[in-house]
RNA sequence: GCGGAUGUGGCGUAAUUGGUAGCCGCGCUAGACUUAGGAUCUAGUUCCUCACGGAGUGGGGGUUCGAGUCCCCCCAUCCGCACCA
């Protein structure tokens, strides 16, 4: 018998349970580190092996931060909300509770055989009312408070109301409002509310959807389509804190890339606001703001000329502004379009509205649009200018409204040569040369060079023409700068069954929230999972679902009639909502009190490492630093960012294996390297578990599937080699490699070892089974170092030599430097060095072993465990202290062979960090090895470098 | 289109961060020990060349005594956003 993991693994795990070696306190004289993981969804078809991953790489730090003297805490949980668990219910009728369950438990089973050093007594469920009642808390919290632009931010609404009895500009009739009235205002200040908005809606899956949930127009979950739609939803007013989250991203210690999706998405850009009045008196609703716009004169009062607002971010070009765009929406549309132009303005924006997102997105080439027959006035040239309406300005940006300049912007510049509108130039990349634009093929966009024909901003510089311009319109009262984000609210309400309740009810058509003492509200029972007949989500089915005021309980929907009794919120909430604040539940996952203590969140602070895909990007870690960035507002978070530091491991593809079927002849097989030509041949995918090296199991394969019982192959050398290709893991593509198989076949520390050694955890790489023979032939090595041919235990209590120490300390040495750059799979070939060097060296001596069992402790905690007890410890390895190593160790002779190259010879001398010139050319001299070199000849020319490298010319 | 990355043997990758390119592993070749081996061990394996030699980190320039690494220009692949004014 050799490395027996099947014996070894089980045990340990045993032993880590019982003992509670994982378990973690809130207390404690060493410091603090938070690991994470991003806790998965427990879908029904269980891990692969593209999840541990993630949790592999974490596992190892959190291990490694606890040998070296510091508290971990490295929780995990499930995300157990969400639409399989509720399809699946639609399908089947059972329970999304039930089958969650069952998820949760077949994925505790696959991460248990992993030998992960989670706490499970800290374990969490969304799905748990005692975890839910802090989601649903936090969003009565939102509802209370709103965003002072002012102090930047959270604050009570009360304060606000305060502020609007008082007296203030944004509410000057409060005092006069009814309380409905009132409640509809403050409904525009609450960090959560309820607004009709556009939204996306999936017919299919009978919900609305944010807008990270949807790609291309179609859903990500199941891809079907969507269309923009206005409805009444809960929505989250994360658009409050678009500038803070840009901001944070400076204190976060992430990948560029991923700041850079972040800031993308939330797409932070400075320009003006503009007012342009109208040409022609209209009956219009939205007029010039008060200032001193001498274009005016003649009018009695400057704020009764109607006009409208653009954004721009070139107020630079505004002497080029050749023509308006309203985008279909536009309110101003109905009161600006002339008669004659009145059928074909409805006729396109009808037209415009209809189309589905999909169709627009598909279309964004195509140019389309139609004059209003009304007017502008250039508030800087006075030029009367035509005004448009075109689906390529977009309702959701901005105010919906733009000048167009085409001569300098690529949309307007397409609209305008298809619609032959002028296009004139004001940007020059040299001064005061300029071209004619008629010639020009596409638009100058830079934003770069000098400015022509515009007035008294000609020859500046664009910047400075920029900030000129915005100067003059602010001075002039018709604009301002401002700043304009892509991010939108976040959309919060779900027409699903499987999430959080709202804990709101509807008094009198007010949203009320239910009373904090009366958390959680629970998720009722439902007959049907499916929308009801009258179209309302499925909570609609739910009998016991009314708010009883007086009682402060649920009571059934029949006593609505009742005085105290009002409906409740049949919504639920989103995915994201559970997920966006799980990390500070775990501080204190059984507090019944409070979200989390203060004592708890205060010693653990945030979490300093997070691993987890980059998928998540624009969801779940802008809604979570949003989150924690309000509950750092009221006083509950105590640090602005939730997550200090971020890893995002790779994406694990499939590797597909194919056998090729001869077109002419079904039956018969040919190896890939005997195929002549690929159009002879009809490429199949084959179970990759069938395979093995590309080599084909010949026998399995017949058996595989009845059409190829009587299969017949041509082979190379005896072997049937099969093709390959890099695809997406699915089970469809017969590619899915489930950690299980692996764990029962090498066992877990060789699983562990080998999904580090595949390559750096942040890269996408494709799952290849080929070299994991390879780390388990380094443990069967590592095995018999302190094994004898009789698998009898066997160490040395001899002194190790200067060989075997340097073995060891540099192992050490390069194994921990690994480690602090989560660089684990150059660790993983370190071991493998240590284990040849240790096995030349026929090294079994304990003072080696011992140092060697911690330190591949955090990669394979069952085989150092083994290995720490055989050594006599009583105490898990876990325990131990890292060991140091000691530079004495490892320092080399002090003279390297010198390497000549194109005349020139290359030495290589220890020195010191801060030896001179002339000392190290000193030092050179006296060496033996020079002198041979130069054959006693002063050489031409001595290069030093001050590190440890000289450069002869000879 | 905009933004971010990546590019090294047959394959996964490494390179003390500007210092002998190819560590470690897979695969392959030869050999040893074995009744046998999908066990173990030894040697070899970037390419061209019998060899001597030469070429070589996607391509082209540059900086440097010295470049996979730094700078500029291309090319290719992957990812994110995409009519955001």
């Amino acid at each position: 018998m050799e490395y027996n993991f099947r014996e070894i693994e089980p045990k340990w795990q045993r032993f880590w349970r019982e003992q509670k070696t994982y378990r973690v306190e809130n207390n404690s004289s060493k410091p603090h580190y938070y690991v994470l993981d991003m806790f998965p969804y427990p879908s029904g078809a269980g891990l692969h092996v593209g999840h541990p991953l993630g949790y592999i790489a974490s596992d190892i730090y959190a291990r490694y931060k606890r040998l070296r003297g510091f508290n971990v805490l490295h929780p995990m949980g499930y995300d157990a909300y969400g639409l399989p668990a509720e399809q699946y219910a639609i399908q089947t009728g059972q329970h999304p509770a039930i089958t969650t369950e069952q998820n949760i438990k077949r994925y505790r089973e696959q991460l248990d055989k992993i030998g992960f050093c989670f706490d499970w007594d800290r374990e969490v469920r969304t799905c748990d009312p005692d975890y839910y009642k802090w989601t649903q808390w936090t969003f009565i919290q939102l509802y209370n408070h709103y965003y002072d632009e002012e102090l930047q931010k959270a604050r009570p609404i009360s304060e606000l109301v305060k502020k609007f009895e008082n007296g203030d500009d944004r509410a000057p009739k409060w005092n006069t409002m009814s309380e409905a009235e009132r409640q509809q205002l403050l409904m525009d200040y609450r960090l959560a509310y309820l607004a009709d908005i556009p939204v996306n809606w999936c017919a299919e899956l009978g919900t609305v959807l944010a807008n990270d949930e949807v790609v291309g127009g179609l859903s990500v979950r199941g891809g079907y389509p969507v269309e923009r739609k206005l409805m009444r939803q809960w929505s989250l007013r994360i658009t409050a804190y678009a500038q803070r989250l840009v901001d944070g991203l400076e204190q976060v210690d992430w990948t560029d890339s991923l700041k850079e999706i972040q800031r993308n998405w939330i797409g932070r850009s400075e320009g003006a606001a503009v007012w342009f009045p109208l040409d022609s008196p209209t009956d219009c609703k939205s007029l010039m703001p008060d200032g001193n716009l001498e274009d005016c004169k003649g009018k009695e009062n400057r704020s009764s000329v109607p006009a409208f607002e653009i954004f721009t971010t070139r107020p630079d070009t505004i002497f080029g502004v050749t023509f308006m765009v309203l985008c279909p929406e536009h309110e101003l549309i109905e009161q600006i379009t002339t008669p004659e132009k009145r059928d074909e303005v409805a006729a396109y924006v009808t037209w415009a509205k209809n189309r589905s997102e999909r169709e627009r997105q598909a279309e964004v080439k195509k140019v389309s649009g139609v004059f209003t027959g009304a007017y502008a006035i250039n508030p800087l040239t006075e030029e009367k200018i035509p005004i448009w309406v075109s689906d390529y300005v977009l309702a959701g940006y901005g105010t919906g409204a733009i000048m167009a300049v085409p001569a300098h912007d690529s949309r307007d510049f397409a609209f305008a040569r298809h619609f032959n509108l002028p296009i004139r130039q004001v940007v020059s990349l040299e001064k005061d040369v300029t071209s004619d634009p008629a010639t020009w093929s596409e638009s100058m966009d830079a934003k770069t060079g000098y400015a022509v024909n515009s007035g008294f901003i000609t020859g500046m510089k664009v910047k400075e023409a920029m900030a000129t311009v915005i100067d003059k319109i602010e001075e002039m009262g018709i604009g301002r700068r401002t700043i304009n984000f892509r991010l939108r609210d976040a959309i919060f309400s779900r027409q699903r069954y499987w999430g959080e309740p709202f804990p709101i009810y509807y008094k009198d058509g007010n949203a009320c929230p239910i009373p904090e003492e009366c958390l959680p509200l629970l998720l009722p029972e439902i007959s049907e999972y499916k929308p009801t007949a009258t179209g309302e989500p499925p909570l609609g089915h739910a009998e016991k679902w009314a708010w009883d005021e007086t009682n402060r309980k649920v009571v059934d929907k029949k006593l609505i009639d009742n005085k105290s009794v009002f409906p409740l919120e049949l919504s639920t909430m989103p995915g994201f909502a559970g997920s966006s604040g799980y990390y500070l539940r775990y501080m204190d996952p059984r507090n019944n009190e409070a979200y989390f203590s203060k004592e708890a969140v205060g010693y653990w602070q945030n979490v300093d490492l997070y691993v987890g895909g980059a998928e998540h990007g624009t969801g779940h870690l802008i809604y979570a630093r949003f989150w924690n960035k309000f509950l750092f507002d009221i006083g509950l978070a105590v640090k602005e960012e939730p997550f200090q530091k971020l890893i995002n491991q790779g994406m694990i593809q499939g590797r597909s294996n194919f056998v090729y079927r001869s077109k002419s002849d079904n039956n018969l097989f040919i190896s890939k390297g005997l195929i002549k030509n690929m159009d002879d041949v009809t490429p199949i995918h084959v179970d990759i578990n069938i395979v093995d090296n590309d080599i084909l199991d010949i026998d399995r394969f017949r058996l595989w599937r009845p059409e190829f019982a009587d299969a017949r192959f041509e082979l190379e050398d005896g072997k049937y080699v099969c093709g390959w290709e890099i695809e997406k893991m699915s089970k469809s593509m017969f590619n899915v490699q489930n950690p299980d198989d692996l764990v029962e076949r090498y066992g877990a520390d060789t699983l562990r070892m080998y999904e580090m050694f595949l390559g750096p955890v942040e890269q996408a790489k494709p799952w290849d089974t080929n070299g994991i023979e390879g780390v388990f032939r380094f443990f069967k090595k590592f095995w018999r170092l302190y094994h004898d041919n009789s698998n009898n235990f066997c160490v040395s209590d001899e002194a190790p030599t200067k060989a075997e120490l340097k073995v060891l300390h540099q192992t050490i040495k390069k194994v921990t430097d690994d480690i602090e750059r989560f660089s684990f799979n150059t660790s993983v070939s370190t071991f493998m060095i240590c284990a040849n060097d240790l096995a030349n060296l026929k090294c079994n001596k304990r003072a080696v072993l011992e140092p060697l069992a911690v330190l591949i402790a955090p990669f394979a905690p069952h085989i150092a465990e083994e290995l720490w007890h055989l050594l006599g410890k009583s105490q898990s390895v876990c325990s131990a202290d890292w060991p140091q190593y000691d530079e004495k160790n490892l320092v080399e002779d002090t003279f390297k062979y010198p390497v000549s190259f194109n005349g020139k010879m290359r030495f290589t001398i220890d020195l010191p960090a801060n030896c001179t010139q002339d000392e190290a050319i000193a030092a050179l001299k006296d060496m033996p090895e020079y002198q041979k070199w130069t054959e006693g000849k002063e050489p031409k020319k001595i290069i030093f470098v001050p590190k440890r490298i000289i450069n002869i010319v000879c």
